[in-house]
DNA sequence: GAGTGGTCTAGACCACGCA
DNA sequence: GCGTGGTCTAGACCACTCG
């Protein structure tokens, strides 16, 4: 059985989607919610937690868990959650350009970025993609080859991401990002359809597995006009 | 008394910033920790859990709560959390100029953003922010009066994000955050020393309080060269 | 198999909002 | 004062890592 609480919580996403608290504009109390689903209070709790983390709900003390509906109405790719870009666009087309698949070994400078040994085999992809054949972004990454064993320019046209939790069932744990403002260079600019010079968001992503290892790293130039990102912190 | 995982999670940042757990690279156990405090395991973990989403701590079941040495080097600001410029460079010289200050009724487009009535009292703080001199980021923000009764122009130069909580006793709920790459605009260009069409990064901030109703609004323009931001995103 | 963190139960009392 | 979500107690059992 899956976890009570996430079961939880997408019935309750469901709920929320089909507007069936949008005329008090929050959901059940938690007592309620206990009787409906039979459920103890920690599982109640634990999703609404949930949802309040993602930002689709918050609660007040007092007072009740209350639906954001006027959250993200725009085109947003999230900062706070991870889920590939495919997993950002749903029900749009997102496809790669292949621009390099490589195996390599890492040097000094890779190591170190890869949190490795010198000559320890990395995949290198580097891809333009795109949603709904608009270019959203050019990305190099490099995978860990003791983690992905195997990448052909199929899967790297597709979700890489999909592929390495789905086919690999690789857990993720968390994912460290840096994000600056910059100037495009020659190659992203051509790639993107921009000039050099141009603005460009640079996000780098270190993702880490459960076990705290290292297994891939990107760093992505996201086309100034097509991409914006949307996050909400809780200050709890 | 104030809340014991909070208590907690301080007194073990501290011990972690002390080196303490060099050794080993991660803490004592949940049982070992119960013991040492005499807390229960509710307080444990909880504390626990407040280190893991500020990123300083990684739990990994069946082996332990591994401290997180490598993590943001740099000179980063934080997204994941939101304590204002001055609270994200502790130990440096934060000022600001202003450039204006005024008490505005909003307008149609104004209310809209302010989630307020037409005609609301508003404040529209716009500020040069500075970190040790350099330019960091110029902020245009606004402020309902009905929260933020007085502001001059002291305070303005100081933090107004402090000024909200300390002296006027405002209760944070979260933050809306939009992030997205452009390029400079004139006015701003020329406050933070660079020119016109050169990129910046901007930050549509959104804050709210603990009973969900809007306070600030700002939009900031940051610096492409003195500022990055961090963050990580656990995928619990 | 021993030890670790994760999930869950079944309660109690507290702090805050709202009427 | 009542109803709400927040904090906390004191346990039990499960899932995973590692020797």
């Amino acid at each position: 059985m899956a976890q009570s609480r996430r079961r939880l919580a997408e019935q309750l996403r469901a709920r929320i989607a089909a507007g069936e608290f949008a005329d008090k504009g929050k959901l059940p109390t938690e007592d309620q919610l206990i009787e409906e689903y039979g459920a103890t209070r920690y599982a109640v709790r634990n999703a609404i937690a949930l949802l309040a983390e993602a930002g689709d709900v918050f609660p007040v003390r007092g007072s009740g868990v209350f639906v954001r509906e006027d959250r993200g109405d725009g085109d947003y790719l999230s900062i706070g959650t991870t889920r590939g870009i495919s997993g950002e666009y749903p029900g749009r087309k997102v496809s790669s350009v292949v621009y390099e698949l490589s195996l390599l070994r890492a040097d000094e400078t890779l190591s170190r970025r890869m949190h490795c040994q010198e000559g320890d085999q990395v995949w290198k992809v580097v891809r333009l993609r795109l949603v709904d054949d608009e270019p959203l972004a050019y990305e190099t990454a490099w995978y860990l080859k003791e983690f992905v064993p195997f990448i052909n320019e199929q899967i790297a046209e597709g979700s890489l991401f999909g592929y390495a939790r789905n086919d690999l069932g690789l857990n993720f744990g968390y994912v460290d990002k840096v994000i600056r403002a910059g100037e495009l260079n020659a190659v992203e600019a051509k790639a993107l359809g921009l000039k050099k010079g141009q603005p460009a968001l640079y996000l780098d992503d270190d993702s880490f597995l459960t076990n705290g290892r290292l297994f891939n790293s990107s760093h992505i130039a996201y086309h100034y006009r097509n991409a914006r990102f949307f996050t909400m912190t809780s200050m709890k």
